[in-house]
RNA sequence: GAGUCAGUAGCUCAGUUGGAUAGAGCAACGGCCUUCUAAGCCGUGGGUCGGGGGUUCGACUCCCUUCUGGCUCACCA
């Protein structure tokens, strides 16, 4: 049963106005924020002016003439001008437990996908520069979305556009053929790469003529010089081993790992693309196309003066390919704020290339915003930055520290799944477009509203059922469910569904971890009220069944987050 | 200077297409473990929603203006 259909059904027969239609009522009906205004309200005052009647009279109307036939309502009031309802209690749980009774373990789960086509790209860290906590929350969040999308029905791919490309990377090679002889590679590679790089940057910026050699060495790697190119693979080689001990760690997976140098040849197509098309314009040497018809006042490079690439037509190579192979419907760059200037660019050179209506409208950038450390804005190239496996040790090493005396079999599995989840969901609570100082301290706490915090209701849940060596099933009395702990519990519950949708809609994550949270404290209030095992066996039944409903709602919530729960903690 | 994101309790943040008395967590203080996990629960204190105008029955929310901070603005990604 639709409430909100049926509410504005019998508010539509008691104002009997022809002026006024089913759909506008409908669509007034809101839920209060204050849940002593009751379940759904109906604000007068916005068919004073229609019905030329004050607020009031307009509610009285409808108190005096409405008629609950099916009886849904259990009270209705007039306040300020509000019409509130409050549904019937046995009403509201039967629907409730209803909807989640025909998914069972698939709760929250659709088909609204329908085939369509979904790309996110995310992660996609810098080759032979360490992966930090920048890096980290675009994978976090890109996989959250990943794991949102494919369970509402959308084939989804997970792109991992690896940075292993640009000058940055000749720059690399120019250090290692100066001064690589310094350095063991054998041994933590990233971090004496790292430190090459950190020296060769500061030689470019005070001494110009160094930084044109590393162009033109981008160049001779781009034009597939061999002693660059087996560097090239060399550096490669040595930082996905690094990266995937991460991605193994946090259990991230992708699907393509077609970084930037797999455009390396398809580049050309669109310099031909967007030459032909008449865009293509010379300027200072270098070729570009000029926005200021699209309102953005910076051009966009498409090849530098001295005829190397640059990102930007990579990024449009990627465009091409990825319409052709994937078809998209939606193609979702999880890439930082401070990179929104490169993205309308690309969005608005993309017009140039072809592409349908589709592909063009599907191109969205999930930026988010800066992570900074309590000493300021990290950057690689001053050395200033924190490597995420330190923060995840760091986590798990907390967590040990706390189980260390608890009756657990596997201590490690549950360090690991307990720690990594707060970090996840430190990163996922709250809006994406915030910038975020980073905490360590914070990230790895585990009170109040975090993720250990919600892992620990779910393993709860499981304890009590463990405890009443209960197997579900549906053959349940919800009438016995009447107190307001309950009821909020299941209120709750019902929620899930929608949320998920409008994360996805809004591409945030913290809608849900926030949702989480809520549903979480709920249990908890209705925990610390209720002994779910009791002598009335009917209602130790139902409290066991909502008991096992917010389990699976949870482990649900926190799987679309990227959060695993630990079997006791 | 332009573009963009942000400004809500001491700190970190919620606040659904405008709705009723602006909510959490942390920190502080006070209660609750012989009863299903106290990583928990309950309670107390704490606010010119950056400032000023405007629209509206009603503005944290929309419009204008102004202040503050972050990020970006041609051959790095």
């Amino acid at each position: 049963m639709n409430f909100k259909e049926e509410l504005a059904k019998l508010i539509w027969n008691a104002i009997n106005n022809e002026s006024i239609s089913i759909e506008t009522i409908k669509q007034f009906i809101e839920v209060p924020k204050e849940k002593q205004n009751g379940d759904f309200a109906f604000p007068c005052f916005r068919l004073a002016k229609e019905l030329k009647k004050s607020p009031i009279d307009i509610a009285n109307i409808i108190k005096d003439n409405i008629k609950d036939e099916k009886q849904i309502l259990s009270k209705v009031e007039v306040v300020n001008g509000f019409f509130n309802f409050y549904i019937s209690q046995k009403e509201l749980v039967k629907e409730a437990m209803e909807k989640f009774d025909l998914q069972k373990e698939d709760y929250g789960k659709s088909n609204m996908g329908n085939g369509k086509n979904i790309v996110v790209e995310f992660s996609s860290p810098n080759i032979a520069k360490p992966f930090h906590i920048g890096h980290l929350k675009t994978t976090i969040i890109g996989n959250s979305l990943y794991k949102i999308y494919d369970y509402l029905g959308f084939n989804t791919t997970r792109i991992n556009h690896l940075g292993d490309y640009g000058t940055q990377f000749a720059k690399l090679i120019e250090a290692y053929k100066r001064f690589g002889n310094e350095y063991d590679l054998t041994e933590n590679p990233i971090d004496k790469l790292t430190q090459m790089y950190v020296r060769i940057n500061a030689m470019c910026e005070e001494d110009e003529e160094i930084l044109e050699e590393c162009r033109a060495t981008f160049k001779k790697l781009e034009d597939g010089d061999e002693y660059c190119q087996n560097l090239w693979q060399k550096f490669k080689d040595l930082s996905m081993q690094e990266f995937n001990k991460i991605y193994e760690l946090i259990n991230v997976e992708f699907d393509s790992m077609n970084g930037e140098s797999f455009y390396s040849d398809k580049m050309q197509e669109v310099i031909d693309i967007l030459e032909a098309s008449g865009k293509l314009q010379e300027s200072r040497g270098a070729k570009i196309i000029d926005l200021e018809d699209q309102g953005i006042s910076t051009p966009c490079i498409i090849q530098k003066a001295n005829g190397s690439t640059i990102y930007a037509t990579r990024d449009l190579a990627a465009i091409l390919y990825r319409a052709r192979t994937y078809d998209f419907d939606k193609c979702l760059y999880v890439v930082g704020g401070e990179q929104s200037l490169h993205f309308k660019q690309v969005f608005a050179v993309s017009k140039y290339l072809g592409l349908s209506e589709k592909h063009l409208n599907g191109l969205e950038h999930v930026s988010y915003g800066l992570i900074k450390l309590p000493e300021g804005k990290m950057s690689t190239r001053k050395g200033n930055f924190i490597k995420v496996e330190d923060i995840l040790n760091e986590a798990i090493e907390k967590v040990l520290e706390i189980i260390k005396d608890k009756d657990i079999n596997d201590k490690e599995d549950v360090a690991k799944k307990v720690g990594i989840g707060a970090v996840i969901f430190d990163d996922l609570k709250d809006t994406r477009s915030k910038e975020q100082v980073f905490d360590i301290s914070v990230a790895t706490s585990f009170n109040g509203e975090t993720g250990p915090y919600v892992q620990y209701t779910t393993v709860r849940c499981n304890s009590v059922m463990e405890k009443a060596n209960y197997t579900p099933n549906s053959n349940i009395n919800y009438d016995k469910l009447t107190d307001e702990a309950s009821i909020n519990v299941v209120k709750e519950i019902s929620r899930f569904p929608e949320v998920i949708v409008s994360a996805m809609k809004k591409s945030e994550p913290s809608f849900i971890s926030r949702y989480v949270i809520s549903l979480a404290k709920a249990y908890s209030n209705f925990y610390n009220q209720n002994k779910v095992i009791c002598d009335d066996k009917e209602l130790q039944d139902a409290r066991l069944y909502l008991t096992y409903a917010v389990k699976v709602t949870l482990t649900n919530g926190l799987k679309l987050l990227g959060i695993e729960v630990p079997s006791k903690m």
